[in-house]
RNA sequence: GCCCGGGUGGUGAAACAGGUAGACACAACGGACUUAAAAUCCGUCGGGACUAAACAUCCCGUACCGGUUCGAUUCCGGUCCUGGGCACCA
């Protein structure tokens, strides 16, 4: 009797020898057995948050890289898969607040937990280069960059509009705003004006969108498209409404001119009214003689300053009383406020064309304001009601002299004539530059001290690390460094006298948006990367979550072209591929009470029936046996109680099975969910897989010496042109990153295997051979445990070495090779029957053997055969 | 509201470049083994028509409606549902 699967032994013993070898510290310019350079790849994943829980999300994440780290080293590669802290966050502050202790101190208590329950995955983490974003040693350098970018003006100071807690007298995260009210106060927040520092991402507008149009051929289309989306280049006109208004003091503000773009100014001649921003000159100005209007933008100024926010609140506006002149028609345009201007965006303020523009249509049936059509789209036109096709290009009409143009001649007819009137052709951007000054305590301080008489001055660079106290702890209102005399007071470094430090700290996504370069030279003192970072730069695969699509992935693009304008680097583009993860799924319960608020049940609270189909129809709490409410299939989060702790499942069944499981699920790049049966699935197959395995042992190791293939049975030819065509299935698929069917392949072999019955026969035994010696490396990467054990009890680490550099298995092209073959039959593209013929077979004897198929006969019985279309070694259609 | 995805059996899914829809599993059901249970092994498993049952055959079926094609889960247009992002969550 052979002992039975025993994961965590097999499991300690592999994962102690590859500790003992140093098997996953990787070294730069590595050479392979001949001495020849092996290729490099760097395959990282996005550094967690240490929230203390590593959830299966990270599990999926850090196994779909250690799988493609395994498979690439059998194939070669000198790979290198870092791991990393992002420290640095709100989460830390919260934690302080609601257990009164610094958050230095629970974030680092965090990352020891986190590292601990990711020992047991048994990942190929290289730990020799960790980095936690709050490190001095690696703040140090998002300073630096920063005092390098004020010098050459990337980084600027500008006011910039943030949510603001009246009560709680701070500063609030979108995340902490809800229904409008902030979290701890309920009360409604207000969007108030601060100063703030800013990088000039809009600078390189040009070059990111070009990069993800023409570079990053590696990445996901979705993601590129989102990019280019979000930098939203529009080509348009800019130009200006001349008035004259008069300022606070009744004084006449000459040569006024409202700025304003479009790109539709072929529909210039149906401007009917202008729209500013709430926060626009034109709108104070006029609001300083006009209490009502103060009030209303007050109003505006209420609730949050999230963009869908703005986009779904109710569309309102109010006259100003102003008036500015039409540049082409000299007709008087009236000014509104409208909430839904973006002061944000161009000049925040847009003419409105009612007629042609959604918004704008709808703004003007609220307010009573004409609508005149001046496109004709060659479809009917009303003003009762908005149709899509109202928005449609099409020729000008009641334009005057543009009568009878289309877009394009219009655009260059009306830019020519507004240059009097400061128009011009313009390229406007969506994009913004990127605010990063945050009114938090646990992030990088901002390397500047602000001095009475010289203003904001910047640390020199070698005071630098302006480094973070570690020891206190935040109450919930306002920045605790304001409070710390020992770091706020010091010494204007331009005229000596006293002065305080900047208290705001940086955005994380600073942080984010170099650490996979420091991996390469973590030590590095003197510099922020260094030559290692040459070796390894630019990632060839970059993992994680979707949600990062955008912004993340953006910034770590810029910063990544400043540091190269800086000559600190060679390449402009960070990620060659990109890979992006599907999220984890669970199901859930819940109750719901009066006010609507729901209780979630963890699973060792609930029994679930079943119907006959094995569907779940209800459940009851254990507790007091009243039904509870089937939530479905929702992410995986703490606050659903539907989270699966990784630690019970390597607990359970082991960390192979915890890893194939979360490969199995689903494909890696779409959202998975988790069911504990599954899991136990695959257990039992890798203990099948062991038993078998161990079965074959003796027979494996006295395998009789080479045969001849040709010599085999007709079942064993069949038998490895099974097994071949699965690894070569297996193989594609682990290049292109689709591990789920990688399992499927692994549990496809150890069947057709298990079908072989006669180990007596020395033929079957050198075949069995084979096939097991390829199911354990194609496995490897996904369970590198169980396949370690089996590949050393077996004798084939004697004669081939390490699995962990066993050379990928090759793929038998002659075994591949069928004698016959089955071609289906169709008649009018529906399936009527299937044919065997041999391999070489000729069209001509394919469409015979298919017409005299008696199924096929059938269906073109008395009807004429219009056309044959055969598909070589495949199909056979005949249209009848 | 805007931008980007996804939707295939009871369930997770597969189908690689438009060519056998449902591989591989899970669950369920039936059976073998066992004093019994567990474990293991074998079988059935999209819906319907026909049938006492089975075999065979036929029809329908990849969210819904339409199009292109000899042939569509795959390509195109529209609709519905659902997930991610929207700049201070990370």
């Amino acid at each position: 009797m052979e002992p039975t699967y025993q994961p965590k032994d097999i499991e300690i013993r592999a994962q102690a020898h590859w500790a003992n070898t140093g098997a996953y510290q990787v070294i730069e310019n590595a050479l392979d057995a001949e001495g020849n350079p092996r290729p490099k790849f760097y395959a990282c994943s996005m550094l967690p948050y240490p929230s203390g829980k590593l959830h299966m999300g990270h599990v999926r994440n850090y196994t779909i890289n250690d799988v493609m780290l395994r498979y690439l080293r059998m194939n070669g590669y000198n790979v290198l898969m870092p791991m990393g802290w992002d420290a640095f966050g709100m989460p830390a502050e919260n934690a302080a607040i609601a257990h009164n202790v610094p958050p230095a101190v629970w974030t680092r208590a965090n990352i020891a937990d986190m590292k601990a329950q990711m020992q047991p995955l048994g990942l190929a983490f290289d730990w020799s280069r960790e980095i936690a974003t709050c490190d001095p040693s690696y703040y140090k350098w998002n300073q630096w960059l920063f005092l390098k970018m004020l010098e050459k003006g990337i980084a600027y100071r500008k006011t910039q509009v943030v949510n603001w807690d009246p009560v709680d007298q701070t500063v609030l995260a979108n995340e902490q705003v809800i229904d409008g009210k902030g979290w701890r106060s309920g009360v409604a927040v207000e969007k108030r004006e601060i100063p703030g520092y800013y990088l000039a991402i809009t600078a390189y507008a040009e070059e990111l969108l070009e990069g993800v149009k023409t570079k990053l051929t590696g990445w996901p289309n979705q993601v590129r498209t989102m990019q280019e989306n979000w930098i939203g280049k529009s080509v348009g006109v800019r130009f200006a409404f001349p008035h004259d208004v008069k300022d606070a003091s009744g004084k006449l503000v000459q040569d006024g001119r409202l700025f304003v773009f479009t790109t539709r100014a072929d529909t210039i001649m149906g401007v009917t009214f202008c729209a500013v921003a709430p926060e626009h000159p034109l709108a104070t100005l006029a609001a300083a003689s006009n209490p009502t209007l103060y009030a209303f933008i007050e109003e505006c100024k209420k609730g949050g300053v999230a963009e869908a926010d703005m986009a779904t609140m109710e569309k309102k506006g109010m006259s100003t009383g102003q008036v500015v002149t039409h540049p082409l028609t000299n007709e008087q345009i009236p000014v509104w406020i409208g909430n839904y201007v973006l002061m944000t965006y161009g000049d925040g303020a847009v003419m409105g064309v009612p007629a042609h523009d959604e918004r704008d249509f709808a703004f003007a049936q609220k307010y009573d304001l004409s609508i005149k059509q001046v496109i004709d789209s060659r479809k009917p036109y009303s003003t009762d009601a908005w149709q899509t096709h109202y928005a449609d290009y099409g020729e000008c009409i009641h334009s005057g002299a543009l009568d009878g143009m289309k877009y394009e001649a219009a655009i260059d007819y009306i830019a020519a004539q507004l240059k009097p009137h400061g128009g011009e052709k313009k390229i406007q951007y969506r994009l913004r530059d990127w605010g990063i000054s945050r009114q938090r305590y646990w992030g990088t301080p901002i390397p500047i001290i602000n001095c009475d008489s010289c203003g904001p001055i910047p640390v020199p660079y070698a005071d630098l690390p302006v480094i973070l106290p570690e020891d206190l702890v935040p109450d919930g209102s306002g920045n605790p460094l304001k409070k710390d005399k020992r770091f706020l007071n010091c010494v204007c470094p331009k005229c000596g006298k006293s002065a305080q430090r900047e208290t705001d700290t940086m955005d994380t996504f600073v942080d984010s948006s170099w650490y996979f370069m420091r991996y390469c030279s973590p030590n590095s003192n003197m510099s922020m990367v260094d030559a290692r970072n040459d070796y390894w730069m630019p990632m060839d695969q970059y993992i994680g979550g979707i949600e990062h699509a955008v912004l993340h992935l953006l910034y770590a693009r810029f910063w990544t072209k400043v540091m190269k304008d800086f000559g600190l680097i060679k390449f402009d583009e960070p990620f060659t591929n990109l890979f992006t993860q599907g999220m984890l799924s669970k199901e859930c319960f819940y109750r719901q009470d009066e006010a609507g608020k729901k209780r979630w049940y963890y699973p060792n609270e609930i029994e679930v029936t079943y119907d006959d189909k094995g569907r779940p129809v209800g459940a009851i709490s254990k507790e007091d046996g009243n039904p509870v409410i089937l939530g479905g299939m929702e992410k995986m989060s703490k606050s659903k109680n539907n989270v699966v702790e990784p630690k019970d499942i390597i607990e359970k069944f082991g960390a192979d099975t915890a890893r194939a499981y979360v490969m199995f699920a689903g494909p890696p790049d779409q959202s998975a969910a988790w069911s504990d049966s599954g899991a136990e699935g695959v257990f039992r197959f890798l203990r099948r897989f062991y038993t078998f395995g161990l079965a074959q042992r003796e027979a494996v190791k006295n395998h009789p010496a080479k045969i001849d293939w040709n010599q085999l049975s007709r079942e064993l030819k069949t038998l490895r042109h099974t097994l071949h065509s699965i690894l070569k299935q297996a193989t594609h698929d682990y290049q292109r990153l689709q591990y789920n069917t990688v399992v499927s392949a692994a549990m496809k072999m150890l069947n057709a295997l298990e079908e072989v019955k006669t180990t007596a026969d020395a033929h079957a035994v050198v075949v069995t051979r084979e096939g097991i010696s390829i199911l354990i490396r194609m496995l490897y990467p996904v369970a590198p445990h169980i396949t370690f054990q089996l590949w050393d009890e077996l004798g084939f680490k004697a004669t081939h070495g390490e699995i962990m550099d066993a050379p990928w298995p090759k793929v038998d092209d002659a075994a591949l090779v069928q004698e016959e073959i089955q071609i289906m039959v169709q008649v009018n593209g529906k399936l009527r029957g299937q044919i065997s013929v041999r391999a070489d077979a000729s069209k001509e004897t394919i469409e015979a053997l298919a017409l005299a198929d008696e199924s096929v006969a059938k269906h073109t019985d008395g009807k004429a055969i219009k056309k044959v279309i055969v598909v070589p070694g495949k199909l056979i259609n005949v249209v009848v």
